[in-house]
RNA sequence: GGCCCCGUCGUCUAGUUAGGCCUAGGACACCAGGUUUUCAUCCUGGCGACAGGGGUUCGAAUCCCCUCGGGGUCACCA
């Protein structure tokens, strides 16, 4: 049998990163078994449905390179995919349940089972329908719907036992009577999820169902209709879910939960796909950093945990830093450039023109940053007037503990600045700076601390002889020389 | 509250299916050292958990029962 999974979100926002995760899982799980992976729009809630966010949704998975077999764009042999286009095949599945008595008409209304709900609530009961139009001969009710009472159309659940083999859980097993006898149609005619969901993973010949354990209770809902319908019961498995730090389902209270504002944030792509795979997951308990190769290889549905998992803001960060050091400069750099850009430092035309030099800084900074979007604010300091450099109250502090500091920077001017202005590398000016200070019998403090103050304002940061060479002679000298007067 | 699911370091987890290899392993975070011109990276070490109680067994994190705790869900939302 070809394994065929599908990831259903309902473009009501952007792409949860629990939802992200419940893609991720099915998209390795097909990739692994050579299956299909379908992508299907739930977009039967008219209401929060928009165009926008379907788009989006859409372009998040794209970024995480999570590519469909079948759905929105690629089309496929069991389409559409877009639910609200498949009604009438709903329409028609009801009509047959309805004629079968697997289903019934109910003409009791949303006011008087609102009703019945407060009621029975009240009473400390169970909200449960009543079953007054259980019993309604098909005769007697298609004669009222004929007469145009409004009806809605509800399942008629059997008594019994309702029980399957979770993926994940093992077996679950619900009495039948805490099912209540669900709506399939509202009174508008509209199919509700539980029911469409059934009809479209069966028409689209679905054989294993991954999401999240909020479903697990919808499950015998929708076992006992596949059993109705008379169609094969496809295998389930239910993925713990995504917390936040209070403990509860993830939401925007404790943090961000969409996949674009991780992307926007500045982190890096397979950085948030290997997070993804480590809540709920491991690949042997010891490697933490693994690509989604090593996913798909190795990924296993009974292997994931049942608890569900705290999302680890700190350890993402961490994560994110990893893949950006493993990037070459010329791939950093282009990942930050936006960053830059947007910040003002430089236009896209400076940045195009200047290609190699922004290379060199970012080299220099990789192992300093863990977000693209974290470089901007750590090289402003290169696009700062030259004579007016802001100067931390730290490092300024660190500059003038040395008394030496004049002759110091004096002697960087004579002896480094000239080397600089030839083109020689970083490594062949700090040669040179350390042969300088052994002569004079100074330590490397009295020279690090004022000149770092004086290139960069900052107490710390990147190495200085880089930071010369980013410079340049010009600016390196004129902040020399304005620093050998502010620390008078 | 009913039903369902879950419960190993603060957090993510390995180990639980086939009880002994577990004086419970790894990672993030934290703390302390080291490397380094600072910051960061990197290296070394430390801190730190089987929710509790009963069983079964020569032996239990692993099996059984109870208690407690947490979560999910109870819609003409998905």
């Amino acid at each position: 049998m070809t394994v065929r999974v599908r990831y259903a979100p309902s473009p009501t926002g952007m792409l949860h990163v629990g939802g992200a995760r419940t893609a991720l899982f099915n998209w390795a799980w097909a990739r692994r078994h050579g299956g299909a992976f379908v992508l299907r729009i739930e977009d039967t809630d008219k209401e929060r449905s928009t165009e926008e966010s379907e788009r989006s949704i859409l372009e998040a998975m794209e970024w995480l390179g999570m590519d469909w077999d079948e759905g929105p764009g690629v089309g496929g042999p069991f389409g559409p995919y877009h639910q609200t286009q498949r009604v009438e095949r709903h329409l028609e599945l009801s009509a047959k349940l309805l004629e079968e008595g697997k289903a019934y008409r109910c003409f009791c209304g949303s006011e008087r089972i609102t009703a019945l709900r407060e009621e029975q609530m009240a009473n400390k009961q169970n909200p449960r329908y009543d079953g007054r139009c259980r019993g309604l001969s098909l005769a007697d009710s298609t004669a009222k719907a004929e007469a145009g009472e409004e009806f809605a159309v509800r399942f008629r659940v059997p008594e019994g036992e309702t029980g399957f083999t979770d993926h994940v859980r093992g077996d679950v097993s619900f009495q039948n009577v805490e099912v209540d006898d669900w709506i399939m149609l509202r009174s508008d005619g509209s199919p509700t999820y539980n029911f469409v969901v059934v009809c479209d993973d069966a028409d689209m010949k679905i054989t294993h169902v991954l999401r999240g354990e909020e479903h697990l209770v919808n499950t015998p809902k929708q076992v006992l209709l596949y059993q109705a319908l008379g169609l094969d019961v496809p295998e389930f498995g239910h993925l713990p879910l995504m917390l936040g730090t209070d403990k509860k389902k993830l939401s925007k209270r404790t943090g961000h939960t969409s996949v674009q504002i991780y992307r926007d944030l500045g982190y890096p792509r397979d950085a948030v796909l290997n997070f993804l795979c480590l809540q709920g997951w491991a690949l042997d308990g010891e490697t933490e950093v693994f690509s989604v190769d090593e996913l798909i290889k190795n990924f296993e549905v009974k292997d994931v945990s049942k608890g569900g998992a705290i999302f680890d803001a700190e350890k993402f960060q961490w994560l994110a830093g990893e893949y950006l050091r493993q990037e070459t400069p010329a791939e950093c750099a282009a990942h930050c450039a936006p960053y830059v850009i947007e910040a003002g430092l430089m236009s896209a035309e400076e940045l195009a023109a200047r290609s190699a030099w922004f290379e060199q800084v970012v080299a220099g900074m990789q192992e300093r940053i863990r977000l693209y979007s974290e470089l901007p604010e750590k090289i402003a300091f290169l696009f700062e007037a030259d004579d007016a450099l802001s100067y931390d109250e730290k490092a300024l502090k660190n500059a003038k503990k040395h008394e030496v500091r004049g002759d110091v920077l004096a002697a960087v001017l004579e002896n480094l600045l000239p080397m600089l202005e030839e083109g020689v590398s970083a490594s062949a000016l700090s040669e040179a700076g350390k042969a300088m200070l052994s002569e004079k019998g100074w330590k490397f403090p009295a020279l690090g601390q004022p000149l770092r103050c004086a290139l960069t304002g900052k107490a710390g940061g990147p190495d200085l002889f880089d930071v010369l060479i980013w410079l340049g002679a010009e600016s390196s000298r004129a902040r020399i020389e304005s620093a050998i007067k502010r620390f008078e």
